[in-house]
DNA sequence: CTGATAACGGACCGCACATTCCAAAATAAG
DNA sequence: CTTATTTTGGAATGTGCGGTCCGTTATCAG
């Protein structure tokens, strides 16, 4: 009946979240995104709407396939701590590592740039950040039942201070030059868990 | 000679300092810094060069009279802990309240939407962390040497788990809508002081 | 093969932005 | 008072943006 796509949605969709992940979204214009994605314009908008429904089809797109293997550690029967300090470590690890400063946490990005003035990519952030902080919380309740950590510690509480630091880390990293700093803080942080 | 003045420049940047950090770099239009300073177009350019140059003065001005007040209580004689203490919290304070998701820390916000590709906003947010981390690194040692710290706990990397928290704090706090939760994290973060 | 349909690329549009220009107004020195 | 000098507000400029339009091209049903 007419004519097929030549392109793959779904790989343009991944293209555009590279994009808006390393620029951020005002300083994404609509030609990079012709350019990066090697499709047009019109094509562009017949499949995606526009630019803001793109970027959160993106974020969308990322909150889904977000390094599953990693938090999917937390969920893992077996020891629950050391999976914990895994995935706070890889936060610093990517905090500090060079490339982080060019792209950083995509949520933590939307956070600042969009979140006070744009409700809902404001609300995508907050459905990340309780997923999150739900995954680290029973991983810790997991860990005290499991006699890995004292059964006076606050799981909640722990959780929500691991959460807001991993998002500290991602900010600090964004513009520090001392990968030491986050390395630090990390470690430091995650004495509470002993 | 020639003819003076009609406005204070040093209100007018402060005016300048208020609409970026509610606003941000590239959401603050020239239009916009018109209407708040309440003078000419030309008067801008002529008193501060252009645009990226009258933030860079307004981020300036926010780094020196950036609550002297709380951050002396840092260095005053006398118990050290408790201005540690009351610094932590007033971050999380702020980053709780309503008023936060508008405005945030002008360095936190600067780093996230400038730092990454603007190398003469990047040095001054290095800097201003630069000197709080030195600003909890001094306190923790005095606190050490005053018996209200334990000898084996480091101050370096306290002072730093505690800068990358309250970074944290001010970006969760922009898009997150449940106080309890900035809260919580910073007082179990607190714990790592008893 | 034929025609209806949809995707394609690139030209095009209107708008908003940062920046500059200019004529008028106001000041201070002589 | 006169004149040189600077400020001032508003108009003008040029650029780059997001979004749309349209002639062309490819596909599929019959």
């Amino acid at each position: 009946m007419a004519r097929t796509k030549e392109f793959d949605p779904d790989a343009a969709l991944q293209a555009a979240l590279e994009l808006f992940w390393r620029r951020g979204y005002e300083a994404t214009t609509m030609a990079n995104l012709v350019d990066h994605l090697g499709i047009g314009r019109a094509s562009i908008y017949a499949t995606f709407g526009n630019k803001h429904a793109l970027y959160l089809k993106a974020l969308d797109r990322y909150a889904e396939t977000g390094n599953p293997r990693l938090l999917g550690e937390l969920s893992r029967p077996g020891p629950a701590l050391p999976a914990v300090r895994a995935v706070v470590r890889r936060f610093a690890a990517e905090a500090a590592s060079e490339e982080e400063r060019l792209t950083g946490c995509f949520v933590t990005n939307t956070a600042a740039e969009l979140a006070p003035h744009d409700d809902s990519a404001a609300r995508r952030v907050e459905v990340s950040w309780e997923h999150l902080e739900t995954l680290l919380h029973s991983a810790l309740v997991r860990a005290q039942a499991q006699g890995e950590l004292a059964d006076d510690r606050d799981p909640r509480s722990l959780a929500r201070m691991l959460l807001v630091l991993t998002q500290g880390l991602r900010v600090v990293g964004k513009a520090s030059s001392d990968p030491a700093r986050v390395r630090d803080a990390a470690e430091e942080a995650l004495t509470l868990l002993d």
